[in-house]
DNA sequence: AAACTATTCAAGTGATTAGTTGATTACTAG
DNA sequence: CTAGTAATCAACTAATCACTTGAATAGTTT
């Protein structure tokens, strides 16, 4: 039975393109939207012909496409069940693995944290004026697509930038940061450092790629070409 | 930030788990219940040592557990999320792997196959008599628990037992052939087997393991301690 | 306790993989 | 045509992986 051994072998094809640590951090800054080689390269901390070779692989398991645009060559996620596999890779590592539980509650500072708040919730509540919505990530990714009336404050602005929040009419309006995904530590920071204020605030369940993945409108910035 | 490094290495080992073909076989091969090394070894044409090893590498991936039981090691699956990664795995290799799908068309003499018959709708045409659900795993397999009311007919044993099918008031009674999951040649060589005799045979969409996870009703052979 | 069985462990070999470096290709702008 | 840029390719090293072999455990049977 060759057929059987070759298909498994096509199989684990995808399976070695999830099997490298910093392959998966490519895929989860491409679950954001398209980006160039050389961008990847910087968020991944790899040199360009690393990083490259990684998208290479990830090609040919055809997890991503990429498209040339004069000097650029721009990747992104060939579709949604690529993102589906990567939340369903997240969901076993986070229920099984024990040490990925303990990395996210150390990093957690706030041990009384409240549960996430889950998107269906938050879109009427955020039309309804309860919550504002926190986007903490870069304003790039901010300007390619964000959850409609978030406001935009990369954590690194966060500390300047607090009353931007706190200047609307009622002080303990709840805040729900979401950033790149359930993994992604923009969101988890920025809750704490708000805590800290005394603000009350949230982390939204996953990030932006999920929340478009599950068809829920989105917004864009016209600000740039 | 080394803890964002960790993170993505804790979730490269779940990868890694997926990486290889051999290991996904036996992760397949487990997705129908729990079986011994011994067994494991057999089915997937390894050394004992070598399935013992690949065994242990997915149980500190979180995938799979065991459980001794005098001599023998039995191992399991470990959650459904596990088959639900699996799943989206394959998805991602069927959709863009273009080798995948020229693999399965070559394996599919039938070109004319029927669409896969959909699980929810095979139950109740099962329970009013319209078609005859057909399990081809070997019987042991079947034991080990299957659709209600399914004819286990081992794929070796086909030809000799055809009558068995046949032999029913309606010669043009519908069949519908399952096996241990999607990717299983073994219903998809039984319907081929069927048509040829001029019986109307189609394949059911999944196997046995994605009609257990899906909540839908089984049964069990008592026949054995 | 001795013989036997199922599994695991430990050590070694050849193959594969991740990452570096420097050259090369494809394209743009002057 | 030349210089410059983004990405890829090619060649190499160190690390990791798959598999084999033979020994070591743990449990059962006699």
């Amino acid at each position: 039975m060759n057929f059987k051994h070759d298909l498994f072998a096509q199989f684990a094809r995808v399976g070695k393109a999830l099997s490298n640590g910093n392959r998966l951090e490519l895929l989860e800054f491409l679950a954001q939207g398209e980006r160039s080689v050389e961008q990847l390269s910087k968020v991944a901390g790899l040199t360009v012909a690393n990083t490259s070779q990684h998208l290479q692989q990830l090609r040919h398991a055809g997890m991503v496409t990429c498209r040339k645009e004069g000097l650029k060559v721009f990747y992104s996620i060939s579709g949604d069940d690529v993102i589906n596999l990567l939340d369903a890779l997240r969901a076993v590592a986070e229920r099984h693995v024990t040490d990925v539980q303990h990395l996210v509650n150390t990093y957690l500072t706030v041990k009384d944290n409240l549960e996430p708040v889950p998107r269906t919730e938050l879109l009427e509540r955020a039309r309804d004026g309860l919550v504002i919505v926190l986007d903490v990530r870069p304003e790039e990714e901010y300007a390619a697509g964000h959850v409609p009336g978030a406001v935009n404050i990369p954590l690194q602005e966060l500390e300047q930038r607090l009353k931007e929040l706190g200047d609307q009419d009622d002080e303990n309006r709840e805040i729900v940061a979401y950033c790149r995904g359930p993994h992604c530590v923009l969101a988890f920071d920025a809750v704490a450092r708000l805590r800290e204020k005394g603000l009350n605030a949230r982390r939204m369940e996953d990030g932006y790629p999920e929340w478009k993945t599950a068809g829920l409108p989105v917004e864009k910035s016209q600000s740039r070409t």
